[in-house]
DNA sequence: TTGTAAGCGTTATCAG
DNA sequence: CTGATAACGCTTACAA
């Protein structure tokens, strides 16, 4: 086992000074030629790398970015992480992924855990839990530090900060609009409680295309459920008792396990029902029928709230003067509607 | 903004020396009662923390591992990394997630960056092109650097370190048999390409469980895709050539996407054909009819992976002496087999 | 009981 | 052209 190799290793060895061979890595115009090269031979011999830790220090830059979010086993995130990768790698900067798994708690945690030198931003998108309580204290003590902050898809007014959401409004709305289009009737909408910043404003998009059509809104069509845990029984029961001829849901999962249900109790999609879901996922992709989506372009998503978070980190200048960017999310048509 | 306070800041305020202070924090026996107190107090007010940093330069210790895998949108790493965050967050690491998106060089680039000190150990799980290459020398580069390399899943017999991995030749072998135990008699295989350590020793499983009951093997049901993308064409293509009764998938999106294409012949699941595929996920679940699948367990390998690497981490007296953890895959019965 | 100093690996300033 | 020194923030012998 060969340890790593350190500029006093060099120096020790080449009998000249740690300064000297700093210079010398950094082809730097005071050192000779001949030194240079004596130093920049035996570095690379020795597969000398500085050490990032060491320079982290020094520069007070980690160039590591803090992600923390709800969930990973969520399509959505998924992409937004890679998104994040992409264009952070890019510019050099590692990702240390935190998951909240919904609990305000964690969040707290893991966000105390990374402010503490170990990151130079964050990118987070807000856990469930955190959104129902209302209490953004841990953020706002991470941008009162000068750490800045990009809060993604799940936001809140309460934090001053950049951000980027989708419109997610307008994407329930053209969804909407797209089924009363096609002659539908009796509209559902299988949401999750309201708290949750995006699904209120999907629900709003939801009444706004129905109201403009002059159609009237029955609340018996919404469902509301946990964003906690799939509630299977509940979805089961509006089923059951419903008769409806369109649905528009907040997720894939609520979207595909419906579509399974009213299969079995023999309903054609599209025909007797359509589906719309949000989220461009592999369940929509390969779900039977192929499912049309609001799709959310989270890798984009991902990309420029690291491409905002790497521009505050590295001008910290321009502090304040906070953009939200809003995303067009666009309806993907497949063959849960009809063309 | 407020920024972060130092020992230093604290040392000056209270007119007592740096290290007075970084004892008295520690609550040493060294100091007296008074001066805590008045420390305590003080670094509590202005919400003192350590930086992580400097502790790391001090330790040469980072309380970060580095996590590369070859993707995140699959729902398999997705598990593996939850697994690994639960157990290395409950011991007080970070989690870095790098994505080698399938590509050696990625691979190599984001080991590199995160081995000059950013981390303390690495779990991995390979690209498939590094696995198509055969070339593993940026692994036996750390691990004889000393840093502590856990593979996952996908591994290889090159390097010397510890491996969690799941029996993949017998989750293929009883999900085989229980196709033929239900009378099955032409079983198709979908998998990949054999440089994928985990498509090799499916295949195996496969072939050993036909054999195993007399059943010849014709090469013809077995379709070779690219691990890289979703060869939608020659799925069709088989499907439209071939004439089987029971198709195993090396994942889920290969069974799901198979399972629409015959359901659009008109072939009813299960009845005129069954299908296993590999991978609990959202997919299987939701799917229609639901998947019985081959459970990896991603979590718990995560979990069992981070608990190795963070056991060699701490001890690194122990060093050599690896071991290779084989998980017991499930089968998980759902409508796309008889029951 | 408190403080000084060295060290972790780098870089930057300044003196030689 | 080269090197000593200080500094980043912290810990820990060792002095005082």
């Amino acid at each position: 086992m060969k340890a790593k190799i350190t500029l006093k290793d060099i120096a020790r060895e080449l009998e000249v000074s740690i300064s000297t061979v700093s210079k010398a890595l950094k082809n730097s115009e005071e050192i000779s030629r001949d030194t240079k090269e004596k130093v920049q031979a035996f570095a690379k011999l020795y597969n000398y790398k500085p050490n990032n830790i060491a320079i982290s220090l020094k520069n007070k830059r980690t160039k590591n970015i803090g992600v923390v979010i709800p969930a990973i086993v969520h399509h959505f995130f998924t992409t937004v992480i890679r998104g994040i990768e992409k264009y952070a790698n890019a510019k050099g900067y590692n990702v240390i992924v935190c998951l909240s798994e919904e609990s305000f708690d964690r969040e707290v945690i893991n966000m105390e855990m990374l402010a503490n030198g170990s990151i130079d931003g964050f990118i987070m998108s807000l856990s469930s839990e955190t959104q129902q309580k209302g209490d953004y204290n841990h953020l706002k003590e991470v941008t009162e530090q000068g750490i800045p902050l990009v809060l993604v898809d799940r936001v809140t007014n309460e934090v001053d900060c950049d951000k980027v959401i989708i419109d997610d409004e307008l994407g329930a709305y053209m969804a909407t609009k797209k089924l009363i289009e096609q002659g539908r009737k009796k509209i559902a909408l299988i949401t999750t409680d309201d708290y949750l910043s995006v699904s209120k404003a999907r629900t709003e998009g939801y009444r706004k295309a129905l109201l403009e059509s002059n159609m009237d809104i029955d609340e018996n069509r919404i469902l509301k459920l946990s964003s906690m845990q799939m509630d299977e029984k509940s979805i089961e029961v509006f089923f059951s008792k419903k008769k409806v001829d369109a649905v528009l849901c907040v997720n894939e999962i609520f979207t595909v396990f419906s579509m399974r249900l009213v299969q079995k109790k023999g309903l054609r999609i599209p025909d007797d029902i359509s589906f719309i879901g949000f989220t461009d996922g592999v369940l929509s992709r390969y779900a039977n029928p192929s499912l049309t989506v609001v799709a959310q372009h989270g890798e984009r998503m991902g990309e420029i709230a690291a491409q905002m978070l790497i521009d505050k980190v590295e001008n910290e200048n321009e502090e304040g003067n906070y953009q939200t960017k809003i995303l067009e999310p666009t309806l993907v048509v497949r063959d849960s509607t009809v063309n």
